[in-house]
DNA sequence: GTTCTAGAAC
DNA sequence: GTTCTAGAAC
């Protein structure tokens, strides 16, 4: 399936920012953009690409207005828009146009026909289609070894693109390798930098930006979620099962609402510094059924304006509350709460 | 989010 | 001297 890139048309030159098919992404004022303009919404528009048509279809939600060409998409209208059209982001600036091609970014043409770049085969079990597990069936053992890094730079020839890092989750929940369970609303992954024993990420398929974006009928998905999160620690079989907590980051840094579902142990190499502890030991880590009961309460989800700030707190404890001096310090003290 | 590294802390 | 953090770059 040809694979779908909105280009940056002016000169700020970030990187093009890949569209998986039929996935929606919302997109405005962010990192993803470089678009500092307040009159740009943090979620000025929401996109769609269709892969296979070759098209993309565009819907306006800031405010501002978001242009194809010279025409104005207008709040809450959708549009679509093909190769060879530009979409401003708001007031006729920042342009994109469309491109849709089989191979991410070759510096040589691809008028070759070249097959050499395909770099990965596929696993065979990945071609029969949907494989359901559920949750019963996940290994229990950590496995947090990041994959293997200093893979040499890739050649001029496949480079691989992947879009802009806090976009790195869309990529993650959509790759069968990583999912270890999924259903018709939400799918689980392991965290990929897991900062306890066990550290699973649950992430609805529908595209919600951020813990602002919810709405009250979110409540049901996110009651879901919860129960996924709930059966994923039911099924950990550990000897020494240890205390799970699940929440939300207040101010995550990755796209994409998520559920963070993680044992209390904090025992893993991954965790490596204060902003990793706080965000998982102060009120930064919002409960999720906190975060429920607040949808359900003002029918939608705030966080305070100094959250960050409490990554900033010095390191404490979470069982005795004592203070650290250091991380290092910190783990070895972790230890004396381990009963193994 | 991670990696890298200058320089603070020890 | 080494350890560790924190901020820049990605």
């Amino acid at each position: 399936m040809p694979v779908c890139l909105l280009v940056r048309d002016d000169d700020s030159h970030h990187k093009p920012i890949q569209l998986h098919h039929q996935q929606a992404v919302t997109l405005g004022r962010g990192p993803e953009t470089t678009i500092k303009d307040k009159k740009c919404s943090r979620e000025q528009v929401e996109l769609r690409a269709d892969c296979n048509r070759g098209f993309i279809s565009v819907k306006q939600l800031g405010t501002n207005p978001t242009n194809v060409d010279n025409v104005v998409v207008g709040k809450g209208n959708q549009v679509t828009i093909k190769p060879g059209q530009r979409l401003y982001m708001v007031n006729q600036m920042y342009p994109y146009t469309v491109k849709f091609t089989e191979e991410t970014f070759t510096a040589r043409s691809a008028a070759e026909g070249s097959k050499a770049s395909k770099r990965s085969h596929r696993m065979s079990a990945e071609g029969n289609g949907e494989k359901t597990k559920s949750p019963a069936d996940t290994t229990s053992t950590s496995d947090c070894s990041p994959p293997a890094k200093k893979t040499p730079p890739p050649g001029p020839d496949k480079p691989e693109f992947n879009g802009h890092w806090s976009q790195g989750l869309k990529v993650s929940m959509q790759d069968p390798k990583m999912q270890v369970y999924k259903d018709d609303r939400v799918v689980v992954i392991k965290d990929k930098y897991p900062k306890a024993r066990y550290h699973w990420l649950v992430l609805p398929w529908d595209s919600i930006s951020s813990l602002k974006a919810l709405r009250p009928d979110h409540v049901d998905l996110l009651e879901h979620m919860q129960r996924v999160g709930d059966q994923m620690v039911q099924q950990c079989r550990d000897a020494h099962k240890p205390h799970f907590r699940m929440g939300y980051h207040a101010i995550p840094s990755m796209s994409h609402v998520h559920l963070h579902v993680i044992s209390q142990d904090f025992d893993s190499p991954c965790l490596k510094n204060k902003k990793h502890w706080n965000s998982f030991t102060t009120d930064y880590f919002v409960e999720s059924q906190d975060v429920v009961a607040m949808l359900e309460r003002d029918g939608q989800v705030t966080v305070k304006e100094a959250a960050s700030e409490l990554l900033k707190l010095p390191l404490r404890c979470h069982e005795c509350r004592k203070e650290q001096p250091t991380i290092p310090k910190l783990k070895e003290h972790l230890k004396t709460h381990q009963s193994v």
